[in-house]
RNA sequence: GGGGAGUUGCCCGAGUGGCCAAUGGGAACAGACUGUAAAUCUGUCGGCGAUGCCUUCGCAGGUUCGAAUCCUGCACUCCCCA
């Protein structure tokens, strides 16, 4: 590969590469180069936003370099204020853990663990003395902490910004001073992080890393990045059935940006698709449908894909029952001499929250068995009248009752 | 250190003694429609063995037949002054 292809493959799903000139030197001089990335385990799944990321990553080990990865797991108890506009509150210990744990074996089903570094920053960041710290923050100053637009907006608001999170910058930062790579990877929202670090490296005589930038994928409802607290994530790990209906429910105007940074379908294919789902030849749901399914191919498998694509068809465009819904145990304690009452089963299939939610369903028709309504929460339905049949709650949940 | 304002359900935000499980908006969920969506319309949006009962309005006490609403203390936040 020439340096040119090389730079067009790394160009791609990024906005910004400060400097590209930097970036094409570093590469020219043939050397193995060092690619940071830093991620803080406070939620248990790798999402798509997520892999947007590690995705890079990977790009840069196929052409022979290695990721270090930083899992924050000090940093995580801090919580990063980029993007926020309220303090997030700080996880213990145990949360932490219990992500780095989840998380840290998920990452490997996208980058190649022969050249990957994992790293832990609490291994320097937590051995700090209050001295080390103090000596830090003196090489910042006060008015270019503020300048990120997160602190100002709050400022002006009137609303609280806590001591330690101005801090997290620093942190942020003090992480490329400890391993010292080439290049530090990050999401749009980590531009002001990525170049403290790169402006800390010069005070501590260190070649400035080079800030490499993706931007932040939308989640499912098209509106918000996607994150883990607002619910409009696709995890790598979601089940096929899952993954492709997620994927399927994405609006139409973020199929770009799914194409672009979540798979590796070539650029001029999915232009193409998506030129041709504007002018009205192509059904988008049918572009949408490829997307989910290379997603599906990407975590599951191709047969996996073609499943779910099936599945998808029956149940939501022929809204057919699906031929083999997941099997479900009628809970034998839910029984009185042979009768229940249906929201009690609901919410024991774990299909309603409460007694009083799936009443609620039924009362607004989301209830069927196989395929007639149901609708009634009061009446007492014998376990014969169940078995062998499939319950429908909401639009996706099918469940074939068996005793 | 002094003075002032505030803390309500997932979020924003009304409510200043009974008609409050608490107006309104957003989110979410469900139904209809559809290309799966979006948009639109409709319904739901604390829990329960449910024409009733139980727990919610920062936390803890108190006044009252009765408190989200009044009083006391505590915690947290913001503003102004120093």
């Amino acid at each position: 590969m020439t340096i040119e292809d090389q730079l067009n493959f790394l160009r791609r799903g990024t906005t910004e590469i400060i400097s590209e000139e930097d970036l094409v030197a570093r590469l020219k001089s043939g050397k193995q180069l060092r690619v940071k990335l830093g991620v803080d385990p406070t939620v248990a799944h790798v999402t798509l936003g997520w892999a947007v990321v590690l995705r890079k990553l990977r790009d840069f080990q196929r052409l022979g370099h290695v990721a270090c990865l930083i899992i924050g797991d000090f940093t995580a108890q801090i919580g990063d204020p980029s993007g926020k506009s309220k303090t997030r509150p700080q996880l213990t210990r145990e949360e932490v853990q219990r992500n780095v744990e989840a998380v840290s074996t998920q990452v490997y089903k996208i980058l190649d663990p022969d050249r990957t570094e994992i790293t832990y920053n609490g291994d320097w960041l937590g051995k700090m003395d209050f001295a080390d710290v103090i000596r830090l923050t003196s090489r910042y100053t006060v008015a270019r902490i503020l300048e990120r637009d997160d602190f100002t907006n709050r400022l002006n608001e009137n609303k609280p910004v806590a001591m330690h999170e101005i801090l997290y910058p620093l942190c942020q930062g003090y992480d490329s001073i400890a391993i010292n790579c080439d290049i530090e990877l990050g999401g749009n929202d980590q531009k002001f992080n990525i170049l403290v670090g790169r402006n800390l490296m010069g005070q501590y005589d260190m070649e400035p890393q080079i800030a490499m930038l993706c931007p932040l994928l939308l989640g499912t409802d098209g509106k918000e990045k996607m994150s883990q607290s607002l619910g409009n994530f696709i995890a790598i790990t979601e089940e096929p059935n899952d993954m492709y209906g997620k994927a399927m429910s994405i609006p139409d105007h973020v199929m770009e940006n799914y194409f672009e940074l979540c798979t590796d379908v070539p650029v001029d294919e999915y232009k193409a698709l998506l030129k041709q789902a504007a002018d009205g030849s192509l059904n988008p749901r049918d572009v949408k449908r490829r997307i989910a399914r290379e997603l599906v191919t990407l975590y599951h498998s191709a047969e996996a894909a073609e499943e779910a694509d099936k599945y998808f068809l029956e149940t939501f465009s022929q809204r057919k029952q699906p031929v083999d819904a997941p099997e479900a145990t009628i809970p034998a304690s839910e029984l009185i001499d042979g009768y229940l009452k249906m929201p009690s089963l609901i919410s024991a299939l774990g299909l309603a929250k409460s007694n009083s939610e799936a009443r609620k369903l039924m009362e607004a028709g989301a209830v069927s068995l196989d395929g007639e309504k149901i609708s009634d929460p009061v009446k007492a339905v014998h376990v014969q009248e169940l078995v062998g049949k499939v319950l429908k709650v909401g639009k996706h949940n099918f469940r074939k009752l068996v005793l």
